[in-house]
RNA sequence: GGAGAGGUGGCAGAGUGGUUGAAUGCACUGGUCUUGAAAACCAGCAAGGGUUAAUAGCCCUUCGUGGGUUCAAAUCCCACCCUCUCCGCCA
């Protein structure tokens, strides 16, 4: 969410900015309903206040043996009249609130112009794509006739979109997620979290995933829905919901494994083949809790603790910066690590890292007490994969893969598969 | 699932219809004292919103959430949510 003060002083400049993502924001007529808010909101209090001393009048005037009956006849019809007042003034504070609710946040100035992923700028790059002494398969190929990824059996139990990983493989794919953990947690200062799967439409609004993005998320059914994640971010930011921090308990970082969930509607035509694009994947996620003013410099220790990621596993990859069209709602400014994938000849992303500012904790109402003037102010939050660990799995097939379709164990992994060194039939 | 207890400021915890936005303690901030620190003592200290040049005043809202009763609700009534304890069931 925008700072509504800043929506009603500087109107125009936000329509400025999210007109950069090709947002288009009515200033005028949020101005208008802004200001019949402000007046229906000072004739309300108006009377509110008359209300309360007329009220204590009564008492007075009751607690001294006075003829109280004037009094109420007074106080009841300011009563009636107020009751209007107030239900209308509600109706416009909702109406405010929607359309607050739909905005995206503000971009950082440092983000690059554009309209889409092709306007994405390259930040930097590691390592050199491989190439391979021979045609590279794709990892369907690979995990076909290594008879260890089953797409067939697994549409066969839940339809398109789902995988079913066996034997080395779903071993190494947990691998890659104990050494993501053990990573972040020993050498980066994160602390592990195990949270919950499903989740309240309360968490998700204070994310930014609701009200807008119903259609991305599978939802229980029942008289009390539940959410699954589609990220571990929904959960772990939540977790300093309604709270107010001590600004020498920040910076907090976060790191949680679990999987993801989401419908994947309106990408109908995309990735339909092979596992870059699940409705379950599971993933790595890094969160940062900063104070205001920090968040910038986080953004780049974010970015690089999945980098290091990257590097323990020697993947070639190279960090964009989203364009201001490929930026996502919540977020001011984000970098996609992608990395090489030889059986498709191109860059994939694998990690996706935001810094959302104060976008979500206003939201959820999440602040610090600022330590030089006592009062609580909003903290950011930050978010990024460390990383995605469906795609991890295919990067390391694909990137590690023999001729004979075998795929080489990386020598990070090893240890946590039994000191195995080649996955072959 | 059954029975009971409870949800109040950053935390703990009083408060059962009117001067209680809320005692007290802890924490925090400032001061006195001290070479310094601690202790002790004194003072301050909820959040959100409106108005405003103002982080000054003034006003409004908020005691789990939503409704209701009343001139007036933390306090009474109804519904819901959540937490805890015991019993049952269970990975």
């Amino acid at each position: 969410m925008i700072d509504p003060k800043l929506l009603r002083q500087s109107a125009a400049d936000v329509a400025a900015n999210l007109a950069r993502r090709g947002y288009e924001f009515n200033a005028e007529a949020y101005l208008s309903l802004e200001e019949k808010r402000k007046a229906l909101q000072v004739d309300t209090e108006r009377l509110q206040a008359e209300r309360n001393s007329s009220a204590k009048k009564v008492g007075k005037a009751k607690a001294q043996g006075e003829d109280i009956q004037p009094l109420l006849l007074v106080v009841k019809d300011l009563g009636d009249r107020l009751a209007a007042l107030e239900f209308a003034l509600s109706e416009v504070q909702s109406q405010l609130k929607d359309i607050e609710l739909d905005l995206p946040n503000l971009l950082d100035a440092s983000v690059p112009d554009g309209q889409d992923e092709s306007d994405n700028t390259e930040v930097r790059q590691w390592g050199i794509p491989t190439e391979l002494p021979f045609n590279a398969r794709d990892h369907i190929e690979l995990g076909k006739n290594l008879d260890m990824i089953d797409f067939e059996a697994a549409s066969k139990i839940s339809g398109s979109r789902f995988t079913i990983i066996s034997g080395p493989l779903a071993r190494l794919q947990r691998a890659l997620i104990q050494l993501m953990l053990d990573i972040h947690t020993d050498e980066h200062g994160y602390q592990e979290k195990y949270v919950p799967y499903l989740v309240h439409a309360n968490a998700l609004i204070g994310t930014g995933n609701l009200p807008k993005f119903e259609e991305d998320l599978f939802r229980t059914s029942g008289e009390k829905p539940y959410y699954l994640i589609p990220t571990a971010e929904v959960p772990v930011t939540n977790l300093v919901r309604d709270e107010i921090l001590e600004t020498s308990e920040l910076p907090k970082y976060f790191v949680a494994h679990t999987p993801c969930f989401r419908s994947e509607a309106g990408s109908y035509g995309q990735d339909t083949r092979g596992m870059i694009r699940q409705h379950q994947f599971e993933k790595v996620e890094l969160v940062h809790f900063v104070s205001a003013g920090e968040s910038m410099a986080s953004l780049e220790v974010l970015t690089s603790h999945a980098e290091v990621i990257l590097k323990k596993l020697e993947l070639p990859y190279r960090v964009m910066a989203l364009c201001a069209g490929d930026v996502g709602f919540g977020s001011a400014k984000t970098y996609d690590i992608e990395v090489w994938l030889p059986g498709q000849q191109r860059y994939r992303e694998i990690s996706s890292c935001s810094n959302y500012n104060d976008f979500q904790s206003r939201r959820m109402k999440a602040r610090c007490r600022n330590s030089s003037s006592g009062k609580p102010e909003f903290i950011h939050t930050l978010n990024g994969s460390g990383v995605a660990a469906g795609r991890a799995l295919i990067a390391v097939m694909e990137n590690y893969q023999n001729e004979d379709g075998s795929i080489r164990i990386p020598t990070v992994l090893q240890p946590y598969m039994g000191e195995m060194e080649c996955i072959s039939t």
